[in-house]
DNA sequence: TTGCTCCTCACGTCACGTGAGGTGGC
DNA sequence: TTGCTCCTCACGTCACGTGAGGTGGC
């Protein structure tokens, strides 16, 4: 016979937890000494405790444990118990790997971020722009009273999103009020549906601003930008577009830290 | 404001989540009026609570969600954090496939043990087996006593094996004390070492039955198949195998659902 | 008065780990 | 006597859910 201690070292389960399937039933010591309490356990028992870490091992609750070895006697028995038990792991899985895509995405695009944050310091840049598939809501009001454009684009096209949201503003000046606005995602397919239209947005050469900040002062980047061109009497056709790389978070809203491209297209 | 209930519907945040996130600090209602101990939800508190829906999603432990809110404002500061959780989240994802792979692993097994059991019933056949690549200890003692032999060839080549284990028995007749035995699992590669000779096992026309029953009652099977030889005047080889399609389980050992496969190789 | 919403305890979950405080045998 | 092993509580973990028992406003 063995005593706790040395029945602890043989099967690598931890006193504590011998103690505690002993409370539970789930493997009792063969003789408990009267006045001490001390537990004595046989080597019979053994395999009993070999038994329940295997199963622990394949994540078996103790309670689960304690029937299967107090009700069946082959494995072949086990095997409806296992096949439900390993489609009960394989959705945890499942669920898991749902949470790592999540922070991957979260991840990509805060790095994305940051290196944009970084590089580029309120200074123009001219550059060549793709022609994109975009799908597309126009609608009259306030600039900055996108989002319900924007929620209504997500929920139609969101899944062949390919790109930052972003608004087309056919204003030659600025207004406050009514202003003519194309809120728009960029996307794989699609076709056009009631309400929002699919095409595409012709690229070419551009001029760029990546502006750091809320939106509120983004007057001073669009002054920035039309001097640059004023300057090399480069002429930029309507709509502009104001490209949102990273706005409001999933978590915080930074406005200090919205990055924002203008882009102006050359004629 | 908002009562509880209907923050509650609006968050989608259960009421009794809301008071513990209350009690917590995490989400503390704007307004507690005072006799009643009713809470009183602005709507701006509405954003912290879906980041913290949205933490949560993202499997991040409520603590450390009140640290993010509390001490960060741009997720930006959060990418470390995000990377370690993430790192988290994948070695429990590997761990949950160590366990899908266990299980599948005895799903298999029994799942062949048991077509196996309901197929043959004692019935002696005949069929061609092929040529095995085997790891192998010769040793002399006891039937039965195969079980070191075993161990140190598990360890060894393990990692190769493709098969059930089994003894070959070198003896004319049976032996109580003194059998020659070379215990052998199937490899799908590898080299002798010291103490373990790595060959090949010969194949060809033999004679099959399959055992079902505690190792002590073998004897039958044996009387079974000589005779069926004897009757068709068919020649065996020494030596005869006995390979182990099924003994003692992780879990169960269960001598009556044991089956052991005899084999002899036909000259 | 009846229903509904809200409140505060207290307890349970799961498998132990972590002390605290004490005993028994070499 | 000192160390070591063993014992029994009691409490903590994590994020609430489940009652029980009671209150406040329409």
């Amino acid at each position: 016979v063995y005593s706790i201690g040395e029945f602890s070292k043989i099967t690598g389960i931890t006193v504590k937890a011998l103690r505690f399937y002993h409370d539970k039933g789930l493997l009792v010591p063969d003789r408990v000494h009267e006045p001490s309490g001390y537990r004595y356990y046989s080597p019979t028992i053994v395999t009993r405790a070999r038994a329940i870490l295997h199963l622990k091992e394949m994540m078996v609750p103790l309670e689960a444990i304690g029937e299967i070895l107090d009700s069946y006697d082959d494995e072949a028995d086990l095997l409806s118990f296992f096949i439900q038990h390993r489609t009960q792991i394989a959705s945890q899985i499942a669920t898991l790997r749902g949470v790592t895509a999540s922070l991957d995405q979260i991840i990509a695009q805060e790095r994305k971020a940051q290196t944009m944050s970084n590089c580029n310091d309120f200074e123009v840049e001219e550059k060549d722009v793709d022609t994109l598939l975009i799908a597309s809501i126009r609608w009259r009001g306030k600039y900055g009273d996108c989002g319900k454009a924007l929620s209504a684009l997500y929920s139609a096209f969101g899944r062949y999103a390919c790109g930052k949201p972003m608004d087309l503003y056919f204003d030659e000046d600025h207004k406050d009020d009514d202003a003519d606005i194309e809120t728009a995602i960029p996307i794989r397919k699609g076709t056009s549906v009631p309400g929002i239209t699919v095409r595409e947005l012709p690229g070419g050469k551009a001029i760029s601003l990546i502006y750091k900040g809320p939106y509120e002062l983004i007057g001073q980047a669009y002054g920035t930008l039309t001097l640059y061109a004023r300057e090399r009497q480069l002429n930029y056709l309507v709509p502009v577009r104001q490209i949102y790389r990273k706005g409001p978070g999933l978590i915080f809203k930074n406005p200090k830290n919205y990055l924002t491209e203008l882009l102006f297209m050359l004629s």
